[in-house]
DNA sequence: AGCACGCCGACT
DNA sequence: GTCGGCGTGCTC
């Protein structure tokens, strides 16, 4: 018997079979891991196949040494994917196969997953002495005592019962009285059970949804989009559906966008399921990853909860994939192989015969149009749960402010509004999309304006230490006194940030509590759960951030929600601005009357008449759809077309500029005259927007290509050429989240 | 990806 | 005369 392997090597030269010779009494499979014999060295690699013959030097064939598990770690219908993603990106094989596996899995470090336990040190007939030592020191007399039983005991326990046990305990270990130790940790991950609550009474719309959707787990067919409102209850329609998956004894696959956003979802969904369900996303240490990884392979977890990357987790028999808030730039992939979770999705509902059910309050103009051509289907619930209104929404327009005299960030409207809400003991979140004090800091006289050495950005002003920062690369400077270009004390920042706003709102609200939510404030680990949770414990009344704020946080007592800036997403400088700008207003929006008291929001904006301004006020979806979609049709944008680019990075911008436009001559030259030429719309070389990012210049060619079949073929040669050897480094982008 | 083999400059 | 630069080429 013999072998058909794939190493596990990243390189174009290795990516494709060797042959090897399976030994007597070694049972393999298609999927398993395998050490072998390479060259001079031992690697590991991938069974894709099992054959009888060789056909190939049978004296040079080597022998498989083992197999690193005993069961195969890909399941077929994942193999298929895996060679759908190499033949549509181009990768080797064997980057699209470590998609489907923890990263920890490989090199042959399987990491055991350990937990902190505390050892008693001192001799059992000289503890008392120890304790009567302590003095007053009572925390640590009772450490003592706890850990005298002679057992080590979880660190995790001992927080619970002593509070802020670290103090004493260090004192303990500084002393070798006790020590801290790394032990195997037996227990699976999870907290223990919940309780569930009981299931609430499902609304027409939901109960209408599930209609159409359950039907689908027992004859797959088209992916569905759902429609919903912000608080139209989404969530619940995704657990009933997945209660009735796991009744036909399938399993469930639910994406989020940013797992720290979602955590009430998974709270709702791990108080159903309990131990039934384990979640895969980033912030998993990689102990946790590889045994929640496990759970899902070995059966004993039939549903996952995780980020775009779960979305090839191992569940077999796959009843439904969900995917949430569907619009979602997360489901993108930033690094190579470049892949589309959504599109994964369809593609591995329709191999395994899984129902397909994406869902947003904001379609992706993509997902929408897709239902307008039949094919997706359309579910739509346009109402709230218990009859609950959408926010009252007013437009602000801040043009008409200046007219009247009011300079400040604050239109009088959202001034008085925010002083009711106060007043009424209510909350309020404001909603800014750039962290920072203000965007760039100009010099009034020459004009100069102060920029990242490393990046060609300009650099923002942070209050809070007098600082200069790059959103880049993290350089920080001080902030200078004088224009480093013409020594003019005439500088000052220009623009808008969270930190402005916050120094606004004290000065206008003085002890009235702001939490300020951004990059900045979120650093830490936890962070981001602290600032939720002081919110929701009221010990603030305004909830202040950037788009970090915008979604999926449920906070009842909110009745308004302040958008200080609407424009700033409005005139980036991409095609998806106006989707992007109208999907976050209404996603703000929809923080606001979640609970008993209505809601109310105001956008602040310069440019009220702007249809995606306009529409979000109005929350009207289709008709923000209909309007968007025509101006991608006339403007030639996706999906109409494709935006692919070469993005070409070197230390020096004549390496990159030479290479773009290398690239450029080498499409024109292989197109020009062939009938594919027509499907390149436009093509141009030049240095990215921002020409340098960490100290690599950068330059592009950019190229809109029309929507066609006979594209694949363009793009399976623009991925060849970006292969080749250039004096800068080369990367193919279709239809890339950002062109920056 | 490694790691060999392989053909040209400064050292004992 | 040898050590070593890293340019092509192979790994079942």
């Amino acid at each position: 018997m013999y072998a058909e392997i794939i190493m596990d090597i990243a390189s174009e030269q290795v990516d494709r079979v060797f042959t090897y010779e399976v030994p007597d009494g070694m049972a393999l499979r298609p999927g398993t891991r395998v050490r072998v014999p390479f060259g001079p060295r031992e690697k590991e690699g991938f069974v894709i196949r099992l054959k009888k013959q060789a056909g190939y030097d049978a004296s040079k064939i080597k022998p498989v040494l083992s197999a690193l598990e005993e069961y195969p770690a890909l399941l077929p219908p994942l193999m298929d994917l895996a060679f759908e993603i190499k033949s549509k990106t181009h990768c080797p094989l064997c980057e699209a196969l470590r998609l489907m596996l923890p990263a920890e899995m490989r090199g042959g470090r399987v990491k055991i997953k350990t937990q902190p336990y505390v050892r008693l040190l001192i001799p059992p007939e000289r503890v008392d002495e120890a304790i009567s030592q302590q003095g007053r020191a009572s925390k640590r007399k009772l450490l003592i005592t706890l850990l005298s039983d002679g057992r080590d005991h979880p660190l995790d326990e001992l927080k619970e019962m002593i509070r802020d046990v670290r103090t004493p305990l260090n004192y303990l270990v500084e002393r070798d009285m006790a020590a801290v130790i790394e032990k195997e940790a037996l227990r699976s991950p999870y907290y223990g059970h919940m309780d569930a609550p009981p299931d609430p009474e499902l609304t027409d719309e939901q109960r209408e949804a599930l209609a159409e959707l359950i039907p689908a787990l027992k004859k797959p067919g088209k992916p569905f989009l759902l429609h919903g409102v912000t608080g139209s209850g989404k969530t619940e329609v995704y657990i009933r559906l997945v209660r009735e998956a796991l009744k036909m004894g399938k399993g469930a696959i639910i994406l989020v966008p940013e797992i720290v956003l979602t955590p009430q979802m998974i709270n709702w969904f791990r108080s159903r399921f309990g131990d039934n369900m384990a979640v895969l996303h980033s912030r998993l240490s990689p102990g946790e990853r590889y045994d929640e990884w496990r759970r899902i392979r070995l059966g004993q977890a039939r549903i996952v909860i995780g980020a775009r990357s779960a979305v090839f987790a191992p569940v077999e028999n796959l009843g439904v994939l969900i995917v949430d808030e569907e619009h979602e730039q997360t489901y993108l992939s930033e690094r190579f192989p470049q892949y589309d979770a959504r599109e994964i999705a369809v593609s591995r509902g329709k191999r395994e015969g899984a129902a397909v059910l994406l869902a947003s309050a904001t379609p992706s103009i993509y997902s929408y149009a897709m239902t307008r051509r039949g094919d997706y289907m359309l579910i739509e619930m346009p109402h709230r749960v218990m009859s609950r209104p959408l926010p009252r929404i007013h437009l602000v327009d801040m043009r008409e402010e200046l007219r009247r005299g009011n300079h400040s960030m604050f239109s009088s409207l959202l001034q008085q509004r925010l002083e009711t809400c106060i007043a009424d003991g209510h909350q309020a979140m404001l909603f800014i999309n750039r962290r920072g004090y203000a965007s760039s800091v100009n010099c009034r006289k020459c004009g100069e304006t102060i920029k990242c050495s490393r990046c060609d950005v300009s650099m923002t002003y942070h209050s809070v230490d007098h600082t200069l920062r790059c959103h880049y690369c993290g350089e920080i400077r001080p902030m200078p006194s004088l224009c480093p270009a013409c020594q003019s004390p005439y500088i000052r920042p220009m623009g808008t940030g969270t930190q402005k706003v916050q120094e606004e709102l004290n000065r206008r609200f003085p002890g009235v509590g702001v939490i300020r939510m951004d990059m900045d404030t979120t650093a830490g680990k936890n962070a981001h759960f602290e600032l939720v949770d002081r919110f929701r414990a009221r010990q603030a009344q305004i909830l202040l951030g950037t788009q970090m704020i915008a979604k999926g946080l449920d906070f009842p007592q909110v009745t308004l929600v302040g958008a200080v800036m609407a424009d700033l997403t409005l005139n980036f400088p991409d095609y998806r601005a106006p989707e992007r700008t109208f999907q976050l207003l209404v996603q703000v929006a929809g923080r606001a009357g979640r609970g008993e008291d209505p809601g109310e929001v105001v956008i602040q904006t310069y440019q009220p008449d702007h249809y995606a301004i306009a529409g979000a006020a109005t929350q009207d979806y289709r008709a923000f759809f209909n309007r968007e979609f025509e101006r991608r049709k006339s403007d030639l944008y996706p999906p109409f077309t494709m935006i692919v680019r070469f993005l070409c990075d070197a230390k020096e911008m004549e390496a990159a500029r030479k290479t773009a436009e290398n690239l450029r001559e080498q499409v024109i030259r292989e197109f020009s005259g062939t009938p594919l030429y027509r499907r390149i719309l436009f093509i141009r070389s030049d240095d990215a927007p921002i020409s340098r990012i960490q100290d690599r210049a950068r330059a592009h060619v950019l190229m809109k290509l029309l929507n066609h079949p006979d594209t694949e073929k363009i793009l399976a040669r623009l991925q060849e050429m970006a292969g080749g050897e250039y004096p800068a480094r080369v990367q193919l982008e279709i239809n890339p989240a950002s062109l920056a």
